[in-house]
DNA sequence: TTCAAAAAAGACAATTTTATCTTTTATAAA
DNA sequence: TTTATAAAAGATAAAATTGTCTTTTTTGAA
């Protein structure tokens, strides 16, 4: 669906954003055990999200990522974009390098009504949704199950 | 979103459904001319595909690869979860391993609907609809569009 | 001004997916 | 029974994605 390098982002923006009050910055190593993901190649992402102002960070001591408040409400699309571009939502579900209404393949009305309804759930939902609702409690960002303590 | 051998393999199947009525077989070369799809990549997955009971193949001369008739209304979907398995169907968008609605990402309830919608699409699309849309005109299964002529 | 901490940059490695090529097996017709 | 044809099987290769490691640059505090 969506590659693992931006699931990797989504989560690590999330969790920087869900400590904003704080006014904390974070370091590589802190972000990827909070949401479990390879340390090194999260911090390429946060890097190429970085220069796609998603986030920002600072170098140096007491450096680390952090959000701005501009940042805040940008739709989660807007990191879907960054790192993956918005070719899965014009593809064709056959593989078609055309297809459209006027040039459809078999299933394309029924392909892009699944397609559109992804990028909708993307488009609508904010940075700032996601690390409230984390803060709230009931949801996670990690694989740190307290049910898995019983495997 | 679904892998590209799934694609090629759909793609392939629709149109050797499509020319059932013929009673003819078609062998890899024409099956792949058809479908604009790697000629060696192709036999691969239409071999995965017999194994699977999606489509049927008969070695040597006269040979090549058809549907039989019980094979006609088989939903899309077993063609996805031959090749691609089910895992997308069930994935957490964000990557999680765990995350349903128990223990749900902050994305998981919006996520899941868009994911089922897709899901939905594959489920209740079936080969012979769509090769019957082929049949009746006006959809592709290939590259070769008229309006290319123009460029 | 020096030092330590952190991200940035660059090179590289592993894995997965996509793709090709060669050899073997099955089959139908002559 | 031979021959030609087509898929099956197996080995490899290319490309893309995922992942790691090392060096450089920036920066704040002591």
């Amino acid at each position: 669906m969506i590659s693992k390098a931006c699931k990797y982002g989504i989560r690590a923006v999330i969790f920087v954003a869900s400590k904003k009050t704080e006014g904390l910055k974070f370091n590589i190593k802190q972000i990827a055990r909070e949401v479990d993901a390879p340390e090194a190649f999260t911090a390429k992402i946060l890097q190429f999200l970085n220069k796609n102002h998603v986030i920002t960070s600072l170098k140096g001591p007491y450096g680390g990522f952090f959000i701005e408040d501009y940042q805040l409400d940008q739709p989660i699309i807007n990191i879907v974009n960054a790192i993956d571009g918005m070719s899965v939502f014009k593809e064709c579900g056959l593989g078609l390098k055309q297809c459209s209404s006027v040039y459809p393949c078999p299933m394309h009305d029924q392909y892009k009504i699944a397609r559109d309804a992804l990028l909708n759930t993307f488009q609508k939902t904010s940075i700032r949704q996601l690390a409230e609702q984390l803060n709230e409690g009931g949801f996670y960002i990690n694989n740190q199950n307290v049910l898995a303590e019983n495997i």
